[in-house]
Order: structure tokens, then C-alpha cells, then sequence
DNA sequence: TTGTATGCGTTATCAG
DNA sequence: CTGATAACGCATACAA
């Protein structure tokens, strides 16, 4: 009979007080079999007997044994984990689509290791490189900058989901949002109300998702007749300042128009803000539309007519097709397509 | 000469085909020592020769060698990784902490794991047993509605810092936001402006904060012998929707008022709303004043005064804290005193 | 100062 | 179907 060390607090195990760590070995000896046993019942890796399978479930509920992540990880290669890669944590949209991953992979047992890219392709990179060193089971990329090649390559080895762009391959998954569309139908609804003057306030044109919200404007005004106008399109950086700013620039350009399409809803907001300090009124006297819909954005007021952009749902739909992949089945969900909310801020022109 | 099993590709190694999993005995064999003498190196545990610490930078450097954080955690117990128990992702308040705090914490090299303990004390104890059974260093509890014991008695096994309420102890770090006076501030700011039938919209009573901004409303009031009338005290919710209803609840009542103090911006931009749509004008009619000064409070039409919370800065002293503790250090971090922002929602009333 | 042996808690491999 | 036994990659006590 080999010593057996059960007495516990060896020298680093003491430092982690009472609290029971319990391991498989404490329910194997507890339930009268083989770790290797134990591990196959909680994995079903394998066939094993009611009899034992019984006598480990009641050994594993009596001891509340919780299989430690970290040596599952060193030992299996799995970590029950998976890495997303989110540009900005506090911005309104992140914030909803992580909620959104978080929700779904929660229940299925698995974690979600955030981590922040800052529109940075070398940062990215690196976040990359942290999860991988972290094993996590697969990864996340909420619309980044990375070249699809270094994400290809990333999905040899880890299984990838990309929101933001079109690009499938073994391994790789992506879930893009139609912002092309999301341009038109806003412009659409312009162009409906009697605008003919619209102007643009870009986005970030680092961000894809600007440059095909700034498309489906150009292809709405096209298909009215309605010529472009570059002096009509400002830049913007996707948040409220750059919005205030660019408004303030078309004004003193001397621009006539009478509504505005902001390429989302924070720049649609400092937009307004603009306008108001102007004293002209939205949507009386200029019509604004955003593009998103933030949770806040049926608040401001006027409450903003914007394109639905469902940041949660994709989140969802992100969290869910990884979950496929680790299952070994072939995603096949879809994101959602953009719709119009039109609401107060969007008026029929006075003629 | 033993066997060396250089040829890689190990029966589970081979699943994360070539991307390099550099390992601490590659190195080692690289810089011609030990893979503990690496190990000391790279941890600083103990004094090595020059000559060897520069070789083995050297072959760290030339193989990209990053170590393992999982198997460092099996083996060392630390994991490198601390716990953020957070409530909601997407509410910008906390989105901006977890910004502050991944901030802090990257540089040093940890990474952290965040879980919503969406306000649900049971919930809130599954997230830690979570964290715990990842093994993280520490945990971070970002204003809970665990009890104080609970959180001693976490605090026995892993390093704790919460914020939000005063609670030291060993291994026990807390960070409490005055409310209180954040409450008196803003009431003071109304007083001042000649303001006496001032409106609270109170928040989510199971929040600890909520009571202590209604505690300074009522003191500020005390202060300038302004009588307290519970009709002027409305519930809500913490969130846009609430502030809207508890405006409508307090129009219909008949309430008179000249100003009205919502418990956040959140409830305040709903209350604005709520205002416009009765045709009453902040603050040529009503003033109006939030509390957290979120960033798109400043955008909001007219920008909103209130009681700045910074919730970033929240998070990178949470972080920092934790960064000491973690280092053996007691930290001394002290939570900001709220200040008052004055912006466009107030003013004096006539008279 | 440095190398060797051992262990961290699981899973995977290989005999039975 | 099941139990030893060897990894997993690193940190540490121990010996040198």
C-alpha cells in the first residue's frame, strides 16, 4: 500500500485555505473507482457501468467537485473558454453584443475571455496572441481590422467566428451585417419624405462598416436621380463630437440641405446637438437619421429615426455559431437584416 | 544521449498544427541550461549568472517564447488573471469600469475575466465560484449585492476589492463612491439657483447607491429648511424608461415642482423626454439635473448637469488596488469625491 | 548559482 | 468496460 498524501495541505495547496478544492482523485477514492473513471462519466467520453456511473454522481454531488478549468485545459487541450476580440468595451454597441455572447455561452459552460482591440491591427494581433496563450477553445473578432489573411491563418488552429465581413474557410465562420442596405433604406426614407439635399455624415473610414453605409447612401441617391454631392459628405468618427463637428463644417460651408443621414447614432446625436445650438429644429427644420439604434437612442429628443444595427442579436448569433464550430457542426445562422425605425426625428419636407 | 522527442507533432500536440507553441524546454535547450534556470529568470525568483540570463533572453527572443498561463497556473498556482465581477456589460456606466479596469491590468500583465452578476446575490455567488474554480488571482466586485460576510469570507482564499461600499479587512480592499454627498451636491446646486419644490426620481431601491443620493437630497433640503414632501419622491428604475414614467407619474399627481433630481443621467434623459413631450422646456420651465455624467450626457439636448461618477477612473483604482494587493501591498487608492458639472439643464428660476 | 526530480489536476493512451 | 500510467508546461523544493 503506497502512502497515500490524503492529509491535505501540502506546501502551495495550504496557501488556498479550507474551501475545498476538491479533486477527481478525493471522488474517485470517495466513490470506490479510477480517476480516469470519473473523468469519463463527466466527459462521456466513454461507456461505463450504471453501477459506477451512480455511485460517481453521488460522490461528485456530495463533495460538490468542480472539475478545475485550468488543468482540463493543460491536460485536454480544452479550456471552456473562448477569446473575443472587441475593439471598445464601453461603447454602446460593444457593450450590447458582448452581453449578447456572454448570454449565450453561459449557459453552455463555457466563458468568454474579453479583450479589447482599439481599431489597431498590431493591437489586435496581440490580443490574439494573449487568448491563444490562453488556449481558449476559439475566437470571437467583432469587426477588426485585421487582413482576412492573418484570420485565416488564425482558424488553422482555432476555430474563428468574424462579425463584419464575408469571408468562410474551415475553421472560420463570419456573420456580416448588411450595411449597404442599412445606407440605402435610410436614404430611402429620406428621399421618400421629399429630401432631396441629404447630407452624409461619414464614419470613422477606418471602420469597413462606413465606407458600405456611405455605398448604399451614393446607390439610394443614384436610384433616385438625385446627383452626388461630395460637398454634402463630411468625415466623421463614429462618435458624438465628430458628429457636432461635422455639422458645424457643413454649416459654415454654406451648405443647403435639408436632412441629414449620420453614418451611426452617436455622431447622429452630437448632430443634433449642433443643430440645436443653431437653434434650427430637428425634425422641423432639418430632418436627421441615424444608423444603429442604441438603446438610448429612442430617448434623445427628438427620439431618432435610425437603421436597426441589433448589436445583442449578432452577439448572440456570434456566441452561437463558435458553438457549432466547437461541436464540430457547420454554422449556419445568419445576421439579421437591417430595418428602418423611422421615429420623430424624420419629417416629409415642407414644400 | 537520450532520446529527444524534437520531431514535435505529439500525438495532441499535433492538433494546433506549426503557430509555434514554444515551450520553456525548446528554450532551454536553445540557450543551453535549464528549464528552471529560465524559469527563474523569467519570474525573478532567484539571482542567475549574466552570462546565462542574457543567453536565455536571447533564445526567448529569437523562439518568441511566451509562457503558458495555463500550465503556469496548474503549477504555480498563480494564473495571471483576476476576476471582474461586473452587473450589466452594456450599461455604459459599468462599460466604462471594465475599460478602466482592462486598462490597468494589460500592462501589468494580468488579464481579466469578466462575469455579469446581473444585481442577483445568488448569481453573483455562481459567478464567483466561476472565477474561483478558473483560479484567478484576485476578484474584483463591482458594487454587488453580495453580502459583506459573503465577501469576507471569499476574501479568506483569493484577494478581494469591491467597490461601493466601506468594508476592509484582510486581503479586503473596498472603494466607496460618496453617494451621499454626490446626492447633496446636486440638491445644493438647485437650492442655490432659488429652487424649493425639487422632484427625486429615486433608483432602483436594491442598488446601495440609490439610497444614499435620496439621503443627500434630503439632507441638502434639511440644510436649507426646505420641508421634506414624500409626494415629490418618485421610484425608478435606473434606467431611460423608469425617468420617463416617474415624470408622467408625477405630472398627473398634480405635484408642483421647478426642478427635478434624477439618481442617474440614465433616468434624467428619460425625464427630459417625458418633459419635451408635455411641451416643457429644460430649463426655461424645469431644471434638471442627473447624476454619473455619462459620456453622452454632455450631447444630450440641452447637456445635461449632473454629479460626475467615474466610473473609468473607478475601475482603474479597483484595478491598481488589486495590482497591490496581489503584490502583497495595502493599497491606499481612495475613490474620487463627486463633483458637480453644471452644464445646460439648470437655471436660476425666475422669480 | 544551477540542474534534477517532483507535483499541480486532468485527460489520453494503452493494457487488461 | 476499466484501471494504471504517461503526458500537458511550468514552478519549486532539494541536492549539488
Amino acid at each position: 500500500m503506497k502512502p497515500n498524501n490524503k492529509n491535505g495541505a501540502g506546501t502551495r495547496a495550504a496557501r488556498r485555505a479550507e474551501s475545498a478544492p476538491v479533486t477527481i482523485g478525493m471522488v474517485a477514492r470517495a466513490a470506490g473507482v479510477s480517476a480516469s473513471t470519473i473523468s469519463r462519466i463527466l466527459n462521456g467520453t466513454a461507456v461505463v457501468s450504471q453501477l459506477k456511473t451512480l455511485a460517481v454522481e453521488k460522490a461528485v454531488a456530495e463533495l460538490g467537485f468542480v472539475p478545475n478549468p485550468v488543468a482540463r485545459g493543460l491536460a485536454g487541450g480544452r479550456t471552456l473558454s473562448v477569446g473575443v476580440v472587441a475593439q471598445v468595451m464601453d461603447s454602446p454597441f460593444y457593450g450590447a453584443a458582448l452581453r449578447g455572447i456572454e448570454d449565450v455561452l453561459d449557459p453552455a459552460g463555457y466563458s468568454p475571455l474579453f479583450v479589447s482591440g482599439h481599431w489597431d491591427a498590431g493591437n489586435e494581433a496581440r490580443c490574439i496572441d494573449v487568448l491563444r496563450s490562453r488556449r481558449v477553445d476559439g475566437i470571437i473578432v467583432l469587426t477588426g481590422r485585421l487582413t482576412d489573411q492573418a484570420l485565416k491563418a488564425c482558424a488553422k488552429n482555432v476555430p474563428v467566428v468574424v462579425t463584419g465581413r464575408a469571408l468562410k474557410g474551415p475553421g472560420l465562420f463570419s456573420l456580416d451585417f448588411d450595411n449597404f442596405t442599412g445606407g440605402q433604406i435610410a436614404t430611402e426614407h429620406l428621399i421618400l419624405l421629399g429630401h432631396r439635399r441629404i447630407a452624409f455624415v461619414n464614419g470613422d473610414p477606418k471602420h469597413p462598416d462606413a465606407s458600405e453605409r456611405l455605398r448604399g447612401y451614393r446607390a439610394a441617391l443614384d436610384a433616385a436621380g438625385i446627383a452626388y454631392d461630395p460637398g454634402l459628405v463630411v468625415p466623421g468618427e463614429y462618435n458624438e463630437v465628430s458628429g457636432l463637428l461635422a455639422v458645424n463644417r457643413l454649416l459654415e460651408g454654406q451648405q443647403q440641405f435639408t436632412a441629414i443621414f449620420a453614418a451611426n447614432d452617436q455622431m447622429a446625436l452630437g448632430a443634433a446637438l449642433a443643430l440645436h445650438r443653431r437653434s434650427l429644429r430637428v425634425p422641423e427644420d432639418i430632418s436627421l437619421v441615424g444608423f444603429d439604434d442604441l438603446p438610448t437612442s429612442q430617448y434623445a429628443i427628438p427620439p431618432l429615426s435610425t437603421v436597426r444595427h441589433p448589436a445583442y442579436e449578432i452577439g448572440r448569433l456570434a456566441a452561437a455559431s463558435m458553438l457549432q464550430l466547437l461541436a464540430g457542426d457547420k454554422p449556419t445562422e445568419k445576421a439579421p437584416a437591417p430595418s428602418f425605425i423611422p421615429r420623430e426625428s424624420t419629417r416629409r419636407l415642407r414644400s
